[in-house]
DNA sequence: TATTGCGAACTTGTATGGAAGTATGGCAGG
DNA sequence: CCTGCCATACTTCCATACAAGTTCGCAATA
């Protein structure tokens, strides 16, 4: 995993608001690791990495501090958080929580179209190459999203998007030791079993088994990059 | 119900960054309906209010917005959000499921002292009179803080109460034709029983139908105001 | 009377300069 | 060699000025 920070970034719009923008460059660049964990994220530089003022930068690092990816420390600096182990549990429990619900609301709206749609999901995902990691959690994050739509539950999807930003890097970090991406395709494939039985019970168990599998790497992983990760303050 | 905005400000401290407290003032002022849903922030006029400059008033107007409370439309101005009866929702539903694992997580930590000092905060609650709503809301919002103490889940609090932001609007405005406190201090009881039994299937149902009240009171608290509210966009 | 175009008065967005505070490295003193 | 002080070079924070866009009223015209 390459974890320099030197790739040019994308020219910016002049046209649609600076700060905006910044702000879904710099979130991605930090959760695919582009910016290194405990990483000084100084407004000057990156105004002129970017060919703007500092103001819109400021802006934008607000934001991320509301995200928890950085910490605006007054007259300091501004850091990228780097990744806590209670930070990723507490934010995958809230996520198990929340998507168990969506789940058990999703069995009242399945029909047969749905049930399809999200099994051609389930094919293309064990269609994607092994080595693609980044394919594979884009589509991951599409099933996802795909239950809580039909779940009618797009504000409860917003809020996971939001909580499990720092779940992604430790997702990102997880390339080789972790569970094999055949593994996680089949606990989604035991979750569509669920709803087509309509069994809102199974289909709980079932979310909740798969969102506790990074549980089982989250350790080996913190102990293979110990400088990206922070002790418990 | 008054709902003017004449009220003096208290005066900001200079010592601690501005933008900071002007976010949690004006966050409580528009949670507490002293800024009427629709209604125009402008930054020069806050910023005239508070004697600040623009600068940490628009930061603290970028919060909001990330919270939800305002809208800010680019060269048209920033609103204060209706309250929409779907985002009601919205909310109510991920509260309801993070605070269901909550207190099922709740169930495995409980012990008499705890227990005690549930059932001390309920006496309290039932010593607040029926005309002290703004102290009902506080005491109950501390109880489920509590509960998410216990459970050792401080950050799914925190993720409840940015999401209950727009609930609380509402609770606000059920002042006279809601539930009576006294039903909602029964719950909180039963919620402390099945704790105390150590059952947590018992404790989540407790809670979700605790959670689940607002429904009812819902529908006729937006017929009431409707100036207050937004039609479905 | 109805309509259309224009201008003035707003709004937020961006840029820039200075103020206050913090970390750092060199230097003097023990 | 070690320790404490101090100047310096950072950082974010706030204030102000300017730029770009939107809205709304009013007047001119058909």
């Amino acid at each position: 995993m390459a974890l320099t920070a030197s790739r040019k970034p994308d020219e910016i719009q002049p046209q649609e608001p600076i700060a905006a923008q910044l702000f879904q460059r710099l979130r991605t660049r930090i959760i695919q690791l582009d910016f290194e964990p405990g990483q000084v994220l100084s407004e000057t530089e990156v105004a002129k990495d970017y060919a703007v003022s500092r103001q819109p930068v400021r802006e934008a690092f607000i934001k991320l501090a509301g995200a928890g990816l950085v910490e605006v420390r007054p007259q300091r600096g501004t850091f990228v958080k780097k990744i806590e182990v209670a930070a990723v549990m507490d934010a995958r429990f809230v996520r198990e929580a929340i998507e168990a619900d969506v789940v058990r609301a999703a069995v009242a709206e399945v029909d047969a179209e749905t049930i399809a749609g999200l099994r051609a999901q389930i094919a293309a995902q064990r269609a994607i190459p092994e080595t693609d990691h980044a394919g594979f959690l884009a589509a991951d994050e599409a099933f996802h999203r795909t239950l809580a739509e039909i779940a009618g539950k797009a504000y409860a999807w917003r809020v996971v998007e939001e909580v499990k930003a720092q779940m992604d890097r430790v997702r990102y970090l997880s390339f080789g030791g972790a569970t094999s991406t055949a593994v996680l395709i089949d606990q989604h494939e035991r979750i569509v079993d669920a709803l087509e039985a309509r069994s809102r019970k199974s289909a709980e168990a079932a979310i909740r088994v798969h969102l506790r599998e990074i549980l089982k790497s989250l350790p080996q992983i913190a102990a293979a990059h110990p400088r990206l990760f922070d002790a418990l303050p």
